[in-house]
DNA sequence: GTAGTCTTCTAGATCGTTCTAGTCGCACCA
DNA sequence: TGGTGCGACTAGAACGATCTAGAAGACTAC
């Protein structure tokens, strides 16, 4: 019965209201150069015919796309957060988001080029796992900014945290609270898990103290098993990777029958969702994903508009503390 | 010094080529109509040039876009998991996916009309909350699919979850074990909630037991609080809304001394990840997302190609069994 | 009264594709 | 010899918007 009807264009819109399709062009754009009584004749055809101009025209048409490309990976909870603001700040810059996921049998090559295809003035990859050179390839096209990863050649942008700063915060907080005996559990092959490692063990040797790390990963279960390794020598306190290591970490401490903070100070890395809930309290060092991806959007805009070289923006993490740090334990 | 570079077009591969542009455009789609020799020296030339097709004008001009726009929230893992196997499922079909986020501030209207800006020829919406008169009028221009939801009038499409067959499914279980108190611990106001709530309530009778509904929400807060009034008075067996309200019940009854399967069963739904991990071992309800997911664009495809009315699919979830249910303690 | 300026509007080119309707050779067959 | 069919290729019109250049009319200025 109700037949699929074609969507109405700028002709007819412009047929009902009596007017030339340049001067709808100019009504619904709200550019200057239509009189009042016109344009409001024009809205009301627009709107009874339920007028949408057709993007794929406008962008073809227009140089101007003010589209921003937006690369996330659809299995990590902290890229969510960052598309969430990374949304707000474009649309308060004036601009759109062309979104596309990096996903199982989807590699970045092909994320990235489906943005570029759609008309993106500029790309902002989350985490670039691209090699420098295929990125400075991209960025001879149009500006892109890597989120997260900082060394990717001084043709790109980058806006990321500074994991120096991270694990320094975390050291010296531990050390603060009289721990000595402070353990690392890395992230293995995740990005960013061997510059924390090896800022831990320079911070550690910069204060005369033994840096021990301990292989883990990005998960639960690694922090789990790294866990169970840390158990036969105990330290007072531990620096997890990230915050669903640090859960399997206290996991696998509480089984035990470890208790935190009294027996072991466990500190995250991320300030995720998880390190908030009110029955784990974490303590994390937090890299304020919404400002990053305010950041990013604002470099991309800056870089489209304004022209200039590329630059990095490096963010500074701070401490947030709650219930999973303390004093160490008198010493044994 | 790299000055942007304009990319190339059709016409200058055409003029590379030695060819006119509508061979290049035969060549570049596949089209049968090019000898051997020549689509080999267009095929260089392109090459050479770097040159990839403007989506935009593709699809400008042709009918087909081979699109399916898919909404999502960015902050719900459970949609993660779809958009994942939607890309699969997609792609094996011969579409591109489009797509976009409702975020804070960017809501599920405007997340739809974006879609249909950029051309999707049929919607996928999980978890709508447009209410059935707004779907159906998108309805009227193309294929919408509702995925997690399935009230949503005759003109679109649903994939859904049994709703009623999970909760029976999760009563015979426990009723299966020796269980008779069997509480159920609710959504709130998320999705779905009402549904379950009220088939438990009529699964309970049906087998002539006592139903108790303890309010909640979809999240570990939630479970966590509904946790504490089960302490009150504590059944032997507790259905939760989903596994993230599981997990904080079960952490609310851990905090409280009391253990888990031997004290009281807990049964969670999703299937999540959190579900799987060694530490919780949570049996749960799986309503199988990539299943869904691919359901979904197939009855998407379907409707775009082969015409016919809408229709609804619903699967059947499975239990899936870990360490969080067991027999019934004796009778007190 | 003519030129100049402003506002309001329009015709037509244009963006980079795809599609339609050819043209041009050349072999085949009666 | 002269249609006919076929394979390889092309010119030019779409698609639906924006943009440029300029026209028409009203109003001021000298």
């Amino acid at each position: 019965m109700s037949e699929l009807q074609r969507r109405p264009t700028l002709m007819d819109v412009a047929e009902a209201a009596g007017v030339s399709r340049a001067l709808v062009s100019i009504v619904m754009r709200g550019a200057p150069g239509a009189a009042e009584s016109t344009r409001q004749r024009v809205l009301d055809a627009a709107r009874q015919l339920g007028y949408r101009a057709d993007s794929r025209a406008r962008l073809l048409r227009s140089s101007r796309t003010k589209l921003l490309g937006l690369t996330f990976s659809s299995s990590q909870p902290f890229h969510a957060e960052i598309v969430d603001a990374a949304y707000a700040e474009a649309s308060a810059r004036g601009y759109e988001i062309a979104l596309s996921a990096v996903a199982s049998g989807r590699p970045e090559a092909r994320a990235i080029e489906t943005l570029l295809d759609v008309g993106a003035e500029a790309l902002i990859i989350i985490a670039p796992t691209l090699n420098v050179e295929d990125l400075a390839l991209h960025a001879r096209q149009v500006p892109v900014v890597s989120l997260l990863r900082d060394n990717v050649g001084d043709l790109v942008d980058s806006v990321s945290s500074d994991d120096y700063a991270g694990i320094a915060i975390a050291v010296d907080h531990l050390v603060g609270l009289g721990h000595s005996r402070i353990f690392h559990v890395d992230g293995g092959t995740a990005v960013s898990s061997d510059r924390r490692r090896e800022t831990y063990r320079t911070e550690m040797i910069r204060r005369g103290l033994q840096p021990v790390v301990v292989p883990g990963g990005p998960g639960e279960e690694d922090g789990m098993g790294a866990g169970q390794i840390l158990q036969a020598d105990l330290p007072t306190a531990v620096i997890a990777f990230n915050d669903r290591s640090a859960l399997g970490i206290m996991e696998s401490f509480r089984a035990a029958g470890i208790s935190i903070p009294a027996d072991v100070s466990v500190l995250g890395y991320d300030d995720s969702h998880f390190a908030k809930l009110s029955y784990v309290q974490l303590s994390s060092i937090s890299q304020d994903a919404p400002l990053l991806a305010a950041a990013a959007v604002g470099r991309a805009v800056d870089r489209i508009e304004g022209a200039k070289s590329p630059g990095s923006v490096v963010r500074t993490p701070h401490l947030v503390l709650r219930k999973t740090t303390a004093r160490a334990p008198a010493a044994t």
